[in-house]
Formats: C-alpha cells, sequence, structure tokens
DNA sequence: TAGTCAATTAGATATTCGTCTAAATATCCG
DNA sequence: CGGATATTTAGACGAATATCTAATTGACTA
C-alpha cells in the first residue's frame, strides 16, 4: 500500500505493540484489545489501518475476527533500507568522505 | 530517539526523498529545496525533523548550512526488523501455522 | 426468538502535521 | 556600514490522527 502509509502505520507505538503479539501467533481481536488500556473501538481503529496497509490479514471465524501477522510486508522496508545503503556505498566507495558515522 | 519519532519521520515521501539526495552526498539546505516543488520553510521543516530523530546531521559552512545522512540511525531499523523477524521464526519454527505469506 | 458476547461503526474532540506567507537572523562582500 | 544571499522562525490554517463514549451489527445459545 506504499511506503507512506507502511511508515506511517509504523509510527504508532500501540500499533507496533500489537505487531509484535501477533508474530507471536494469531490473535482474535478482543484478545489484543483486553491486552492494552485503551478502549475496544481504539484498538479495532488501529487493527483497520494494520489491515489497510498489509501488516495483517484478517480472519472470520465464528464471532471471533482472528488477526494475523503478513510477514510478505516486511520485505517492503527491507527493501527500502538496502535500496538506500545501496545509494550510500555506490556513492561513499572507500568510506573516504560525507558520511560520517560517528555521533 | 526513538522508534516512533524515526518511523513517523520516514513517513513523509518528501522526507524519504531528501534522505535519497543526501545519500548520493551532502548538500546545502537551499540546494535541497531547490529540488522540491515546495516552500524552502516547508525544507526547512522537514530537514529540522529529520534532524531532531537523527536521521542527518547538520554543519554550518560560512553563509551555508550542509546536511548529510547519518547512517548510524538506519541500523535503529534494522535492528527492530530483525527482532520482528526473530520473534516470527522463534514462534514458527517449522513454517507449518499461523503465518501466511501468500496474498 | 431473546439475550448475550464479540467487534465495528458513528460521531465528537483535542492534538499533531504539512504547508504557506511574511518576517527575522546570519553571513558574506564591496 | 549596507546590500545581497542563505536559511530559519513565527504565525496561521486545513487535513489527518488518536482517542473516547454511545450505538450498531453479527453470531452463537438457551
Amino acid at each position: 500500500m506504499g511506503l507512506n502509509n507502511l511508515f506511517k502505520a509504523l509510527g504508532d507505538g500501540t500499533r507496533r505493540e500489537i505487531l509484535r503479539r501477533l508474530a507471536k501467533g494469531d490473535m482474535a481481536a478482543g484478545e489484543i484489545a483486553a491486552a492494552f488500556n485503551l478502549s475496544w473501538p481504539t484498538i479495532s481503529h488501529h487493527l483497520h489501518v494494520l489491515k489497510e496497509t498489509g501488516l495483517v490479514q484478517v480472519e472470520k471465524k465464528g464471532q471471533y475476527v482472528i488477526y494475523s501477522l503478513n510477514t510478505t510486508v516486511f520485505q517492503d522496508i527491507a527493501g527500502w533500507l538496502f535500496e538506500m545503503l545501496g545509494i550510500i556505498t555506490e556513492n561513499h566507495p572507500d568510506g573516504k568522505g560525507g558520511v560520517k558515522d560517528g555521533q
């Protein structure tokens, strides 16, 4: 769904924590909501954002809604990272100038 | 400065494009501003955000202000990525259940 | 068919964000 | 010093965001 929305989605700590929990295994919406000090609608909203950006997948199971992590999206982030690192190394082959890596 | 602000900073296309250009070499603020169809104050604002999150470094050179990429921050992103991937593989050792990787 | 549990939608509100114009600051040069 | 160039700061404004409470939808069960 685009790096813009992807990074925006990751820019919220609650959403990253949801992802971390989903990385350990699928969870129902209510199970997720119970883990936070936020209202259910708020969590539902975050889950909607995560779903829109493709970071999670949804499956209805009876009266429950099961959320699972979509690992493929991490490739987009990795892709962006490697692209940046590629440009850096291309333009600073000997590490001599420009980019400082200390503080 | 925290993953929150880091990801938020990366959630803007203009800022990512600034970073991409800086990856090719240091640039003066005006040189950067000239590359976009946005006002100088707007670019100055974005540069401020990037500086606050530690994504760029600033050096005053006479009347010019030279911006350069701070590559160390990419380690934070990579660190988060690897942490997530670690949790995933820990909890799905045989790739059998839970995480779907198709569409 | 009621009643209950699970989850989302609707609507409101305060805050943050990206952008602009106008003004201020800082540095150089003659 | 005085003017020109480079950049930031101030202030305003509309759009987007995170949150809440109340209401709604959907599904199971007795």
